[in-house]
DNA sequence: AAATTTCTCAGGGTTTACCCCGACTCGTCA
DNA sequence: TGACGAGTCGGGGTAAACCCTGAGAAATTT
């Protein structure tokens, strides 16, 4: 298909760990390492004279950390794919990598197969995350959903009307916008709010609009 | 250890499929079938009278579905494990599971030594999700983080002191409280917050909070 | 050094939110 | 049938939020 190959670039502060990532991919016929540099500023500099296909970067690093350096990077050319290396994995590292546009994310233990799978993969366009990763997520998305779920048994003894009021209220609305789409007075209106706010225990809309989100009474999408 | 073998219920309004993992199971020696019946009510009645250990139990049946029937056990004993299993995986059946408190979550297509382990699994009291469930919830994670960050790059023109002033707003903070934890008058409180509402296109401070956690100014976890 | 922005505050006003009370209607349930 | 909860309003009040204008002090930029 392609005689090119995959030009790849080395991102760590340690050489120890470059040489080991170098020696891992030396003897592949279709990836190149071009540049082995110690910094993220050498990065930015190796990626704005012989752009790389592919960049291996270790997440921290003396002065700029891997996740700045990939914003920069994906910002001069999301083309150049970032894979960052980590010697753990923690969900702040996972969330802040994704968010700076990361193609894939390694631990540094990993062995020379997945290595060099990851390279190809983000090549082709993939996204190259290992399982660690993954479940790191998910045990994260369990313990949320189940903390919903026993937050939701709270008793909750607002009746229909006030439920109705307490989606607009937290919708956004004035007593005055509420009295006029559900067609009612405002002194209504503050009936009902007074003993929202008297039934669970808050002072103000502005608890009540934190109360909603935070009980899923309203969806965080929908803001 | 145990001479006890694990007690186990099938779930499942297709004969076929029960008796396929019947098959799949017969030949464990630490795992024993103690019932197979095709609907919720049947499984309820069931836990109620001998009590299983674990309950492999199809998502979608006719009448009662898997979540409802789940819900219900482990209301009635939180000690009894359940599975459940499933044609198709969806974020909102995988989500729904486990706030009702699921154990693990299968998919139809898993092979004998699969299942095999994910009884032995939950028994033990662990949590046995497939591959694809994980990676299905780790897509959602990274769609949503990425789109956060493009959200984030919405121009903000607030000063220093208006961002301080916006991160007590949204926690909750009247204008008298911030005024006091910023050792500044209710006056110059006012006037930061016109500025900031000015800036936003906002109204009031419903809005303000509204918009806060919207843009991940405060997180969702700290409300 | 001059210009600009940021932060500070005040007077004086309007509007909205919140509070306490009472009261009428309409269902439901005993 | 009579008590009760839910929903509907009003009066009359205080407190909080919001608006407009102006303006001095400090920090930052030019």
């Amino acid at each position: 298909m392609s005689n090119e190959k995959i030009r790849v670039l080395l991102v760590d502060d340690h050489k120890l760990i470059r040489d080991g990532i170098e020696a891992m991919l030396l003897n592949t016929k279709d990836i190149e390492i071009i540049a082995s540099v110690s910094s993220g500023e050498e990065a930015i500099n190796e990626v704005r004279q012989n752009k790389p296909d592919v960049i291996l970067m270790d997440i921290m690093m003396g002065g700029m950390t891997g996740v700045e350096a990939t914003r920069w990077v994906k910002e001069f050319d999301p083309a150049v794919k970032v894979v960052l290396v980590t010697m753990e994995i923690s969900k702040e590292y996972v969330s802040a990598g994704i968010k700076s546009g990361v193609d894939g994310y390694l631990p540094k233990d990993i062995d020379k197969d997945t290595l060099i799978d990851a390279v190809r993969t983000v090549q082709g366009g993939g996204r190259f995350f290992n399982d660690a990763i993954m479940k790191l997520v998910f045990e994260d998305f369990y313990s949320h959903e189940k903390l919903k779920s026993s937050d939701k048994k709270l008793p909750n003894d607002l009746t229909k009307r006030e439920h109705e009021i307490l989606n607009l209220v937290a919708s956004g609305k004035s007593n005055k916008e509420l009295a006029e789409s559900l067609f009612i007075s405002i002194k209504t209106v503050e009936t009902h709010k007074t003993n929202i706010l008297e039934k669970l225990g808050l002072k103000n809309t502005t608890e009540l609009v934190r109360y909603a989100i935070k009980n899923n009474i309203i969806s965080i999408d929908s803001l």
